[in-house]
DNA sequence: GCGTAAATGAAGGAACGGCTCCACTTACGG
DNA sequence: CCGTAAGTGGAGCCGTTCCTTCATTTACGC
């Protein structure tokens, strides 16, 4: 019973009232989310919003929710970037781009940083599709990965899901980092790049199992930096 | 008025109740810590502990005079580490191995990986101490990274302060993989040694400013991972 | 033993965050 | 206009966490 979820839902239609004030809110969550990552006080945003902490309640929920509604576009943004790194024609070229982008999107956004380190549960439609297009990111970084190990550029023994640890990490430096030393994440990710690079690869630990990095996004909520 | 942060100290010594109480409230926080981070609530570790949560404030006023007592030891061990770092007789060997040994710290005690990536203002002894060993550890990584650099092992571009942001990348790390992968944050480590290395490095952005990043590990509390 | 200062923890205050109730207000179809 | 369903937010409940108060218990010097 998560009422309305968008503006042209099939069900009926909300009030011009409430939508123009449900608009509101998704503005005031992507602004509260980008600066103070995804765990902000609901109070917050409603009061950024200009409306009642119950108003955001009715509207969305769970956090998972309003989550959903606030990051669908970044999200779509997220899935072309993969899908547009693809298409370059220097595929390792592409590699390099692609995690540059996303990790600068996560930079510019504590809350997006964080999302990419966490699944949902599909409660909803808005979550399900914003899980689509997870899945599409990750189908297309796989053939990323294929193609880039292929053009020679990048290492043979990369795995795909050395990616969800390099998103962890870097959601770590940018939530650290953000107020005080807010690049430090490209000087990280440009030595992880270097060592994604084919030359002079040496040998490394087994990756973690696939299925333990799953469980790993799947955790709800955690405390952790200080 | 921080009463007595050490059994041994130069105040009037606790009464032997007391000072029993005060060492399983340590050993409680030892591994309340280690298991939860930093901001485990003091009730658990009062009930862990086995006394009432108006004996751990009495004892330790505030969490930093905790977490000083609870990481005594695995400081000093910290230091320590940096000093036999130096005496191996291969200074790249050196570097390597105790970039490995810090970060396995980090991973067998998601505290102490919290503890490495902040700092606390001096408010008594055992907190000073603390920063001590800090920066006792951070002299000899100095020496380190130059002796490393010199040997031809370290490439010439790497800057003492590449290993806080990976500190800090490799908490993100441990802490959301602690209970699903715990041993992912290994690969994530020899991905960057193998960055490090002096063959085939290419440029890289400039780090950030020191102060910088003396001010990120200032950040009190913060809640990142979601 | 015993008097007394030290030590204790149950109880409670204050601040916060999630969430709900419900009396009041507002849009909008007729 | 106006009746009504939709919408709203202040007020308040519940659980959590930090921290303090204070009546009671305990260790220890004599």
């Amino acid at each position: 019973m998560w009422g309305v979820t968008s503006p042209t839902s099939p069900e009926r239609p909300l009030r011009t009232d409430a939508a123009r004030n449900r608009t509101a809110i998704v503005a005031a969550a992507q602004r509260a989310f980008a600066e103070a990552g995804l765990q902000v006080p609901f109070d917050e945003i409603a009061r950024r919003a200009g409306v009642g902490e119950a108003t955001v309640h009715r509207r969305f929920p769970d956090r998972a929710s309003l989550i959903a509604a606030a990051f669908g576009d970044k999200m779509t943004a997220y899935a072309e970037a993969a899908a547009q790194a693809l298409a370059e024609p220097d595929p390792w070229q592409g590699f390099c781009g692609y995690v540059r982008r996303v990790c600068a999107m996560q930079s510019g956004d504590r809350g997006f940083a964080d999302l990419l380190t966490v699944t949902f549960a599909a409660v909803n439609p808005a979550v399900a599709q914003l899980e689509e297009h997870r899945g599409s990111a990750l189908r297309d970084w796989l053939t990323i990965v294929r193609k880039a190990k292929a053009s020679g550029g990048l290492r043979k023994d990369f795995h795909p899901d050395d990616m969800i640890v390099l998103l962890i990490a870097n959601a770590g430096v940018v939530a650290a980092t953000a107020a005080t030393a807010p690049d430090a994440w490209q000087r990280h990710i440009e030595y992880m790049l270097q060592a994604f690079a084919a030359d002079n690869s040496r040998p490394l630990p087994a990756p973690p199992a696939h299925d333990a990095l799953l469980r790993t996004m799947r955790r709800t909520q955690s405390s952790s930096t200080p």
